[in-house]
DNA sequence: CGCAGTTTTGATTCATCTCAATTTGTGTGG
DNA sequence: CCACACAAATTGAGATGAATCAAAACTGCG
């Protein structure tokens, strides 16, 4: 079931324009990274509508036709692929300035599912208008290019700890980005709520939920942090940056 | 008529032309996928030039100023990315056709290490004259944001990969993937030679080397592969796939 | 031919999974 | 507003798969 909650009509452009792009609160960290006004404003025009989403709906899923690609503006989502056979297996954590469906661009359609896990709102840019803007705008040409390179490495530092973390380390390396990501947004990097599961976590982490609880525990004991459901509290960030420098070095 | 007429260039090109994109063996799982002859031409000239490198040399390494990608013509790479304490991480296997050094986009250095694992030939790929290019041929465009989503896709793929399977099944995983992309080039999808030492393996997969070595041996025994050090020798393809179905799924 | 690096194989240990029971939290409807 | 049902999280005990430690066999190269 696609949500199709479209702010649409040329008509309402104007009020729309308001929380566009141009004074949009993502916008350092979305696409629009240093065009200038009159790029800015074509940019706007790009983006043809806002969508939002309630908790536990569906963004696009696997499959699903591919014509654009998302930036979210408040929210959080999670990414995923399934196999055949059912299992799942979390491929991504997305929040505010972050781009959702560069995955679809490959094969025309969606190689994951994008799910809200908090009430959301994103920004639907058109993936043709993209392409065809940036190449009379080669700063956002450029921009694209890193946001998607960006993409790639961040899931090259996920294949390491995936590869050669263990489970408690594993927890602080997901804390730790977490934490620099709401940094980067003004917010506390000592305090925040996590919106996933502990299912959710292992799943991203290539845990069973058991264990994430176990690690949450374990870390919390150490007065690294302070758990209380989805409520984290960082007491000794240096404790946990330290817990990854000597991974495995002994 | 596929090359433009050889006798128009200028001198110093010919020899270079004669293995260049428009008659590389590559160029359908290269960039040039669907150009017309004369944007064929146009990707040759951009195309600066080859570079040779023999087993064990470092086409990039991680910080190294970032200004091209790499278009692999002939040979077989890896990319690892290394933290500070030591411990390091194989991101990949690349192979003829392929293309290395997106990950240099985001940060305008390289964010791993890219090593011919034998003797090998890329084609370099001034990444400014690229993007100068695609503004003018919407195909090229096109392509290249294909190729980098297929990166992204394939990143996914391996996150579920080292996140849900077992040791077994992600060996098998591995190996049929490297039939599919020899078969993919016209070569043997069910015999070859492995050109990484389960070392590399067992990194890119998350496993010890032993683990590696093992799983290997329970796969001959079972009647699916046969194992001559490097050499593969795939006896029940269906054997393998039905191995990854069935996965977890008891 | 011999040496170094790679691979195989075995025995043991350890981390994480699995299974299970309990607690806590959340949302819904009476 | 409270009670109930259901979802999520914690915690424990035991099973298991992969890591570790160790030794032997094989390969390729000088």
């Amino acid at each position: 079931m696609k949500v199709a909650n479209v702010s649409q009509a040329p008509a309402v452009k104007l009020h729309v324009l308001k929380d566009a792009c141009a004074q949009c609160s993502a916008r350092e960290l979305c696409l629009p990274l240093g065009l200038t006004d009159e790029e800015l404003q074509r940019l706007d025009d790009l983006v043809g509508s806002r969508q939002k989403l309630k908790r536990g709906e569906h963004l696009y899923r696997y499959g699903d036709h591919f014509s654009a690609i998302y930036a979210i503006k408040v929210g959080f989502f999670k990414t995923d692929v399934i196999t055949e056979d059912g299992r799942d297996h979390v491929t991504g954590f997305q929040m505010n300035g972050e781009i959702l469906g560069m995955d679809g661009i490959s094969g025309d359609s969606y190689t994951c599912n994008a799910i809200a896990l908090e009430d959301s709102e994103v920004c639907v840019i058109p993936f043709a208008d993209l392409e065809h803007l940036s190449t009379t705008v080669p700063t956002l040409q450029r921009h694209f290019h890193r946001v998607m390179s960006r993409e790639i490495v961040r899931d090259h530092g996920i294949m390491m700890l995936l590869g050669t973390l263990r489970a408690e380390e594993r927890l602080v390396a997901f804390l730790l980005n977490l934490s620099q990501r709401y940094a980067a947004r003004g917010y506390s990097p000592t305090e925040f709520h996590l919106r996933a599961t502990r299912d959710e976590i292992g799943s991203y982490l290539g845990l069973k939920l058991e264990t994430v609880s176990r690690a949450l525990s374990q870390l919390q004991d150490s007065g690294l942090i302070l758990v209380q459901q989805k409520y984290i509290r960082i007491t000794a960030l240096d404790g946990l940056k330290k817990m990854l420098q000597h991974a495995q070095a002994c």
